[in-house]
DNA sequence: CTGAATCCCCAACGATACTG
DNA sequence: CAGTATCGTTGGGGATTCAG
């Protein structure tokens, strides 16, 4: 099996622990996984992109759209998936200026795993709550 | 369609504008995405969980596998995981002491979502690298 | 070996005000 | 409307030390 193609869950169960280097080692280099979760891993980028799954959107749009972020870092999180390439950019000449934001077909692959993601949130809420509880109620 | 049941792509493209409450608006409550990504979006917990997807694994194994972790952070992450219900926390009563850690039933719902994160980084590591280039030739 | 406690810093983030 | 600029805060997390 060669690295850097493709990882199935299957193929991590056979991964021998000798010479593993797809993911969470101490090998000199960069990990892709690390990388991204730098990416996307911040406060707002995986709502933004979950958000403009839905369909292109403009600028005050998302604003309302994606709770409690601010114009800040809404403008920041968007110049980041742009930077990526996850999100195409498309400014409107009119007036007042009108730009508008939607899922590259980069964003749009990503987009499948971060919904799956999203689902998981919300099918397991009761059972993370539940184990909270119960870690709470162990640990006085 | 009731919400708090299943979301898929479809479903999120049929979603109207009106009262979407299910991510990413400002309804006033919490969003169960908003919630795992800030229990799990932390800069270790889902190498950790992806680590532990491939089984079972003592404390300083975890140390040395997941690359560039402190020790006092791989603490940190562990609790959290194991307060989520996502991380079994089993201690053997040896010299010198030993703790295993390993994935819950609904440690191992997520691995498979986050497996998938993951394939995608390691398929589009060099698309995004590509997009950053393009980028940064475009602006400077 | 596992892990708790302490100190400290910096980058991410929010609020606000201003511009084309 | 769609940004940019500036400032202040905070908490995530790294290094280190101590303990069972």
């Amino acid at each position: 099996m060669d690295r850097h193609t493709e990882v199935t869950p299957s193929d991590i169960q056979e991964m021998n622990d000798g010479v593993d280097t797809w993911v969470a080692n101490d090998f000199s280099g960069t990990c892709p996984v690390r990388d991204v979760l730098d990416r996307v891993g911040d406060k707002w980028s995986v709502l933004v992109v979950l958000r403009l799954g839905r369909g292109p959107e403009r600028f005050r749009a998302l604003l309302r759209a994606v709770a409690g972020i601010s114009q800040r870092m809404l403008t920041v999180t968007l110049r980041g998936l742009e930077r990526d390439g996850l999100v195409h950019r498309e400014v409107f000449d009119t007036r007042p200026p009108s730009v508008e934001y939607s899922l590259t077909p980069l964003g749009h692959s990503l987009l499948g795993h971060i919904t799956g993601l999203a689902n998981w949130a919300v099918e397991h809420e009761a059972d993370i709550a539940q184990a909270q509880a119960a870690y709470s109620h162990k640990h006085d």
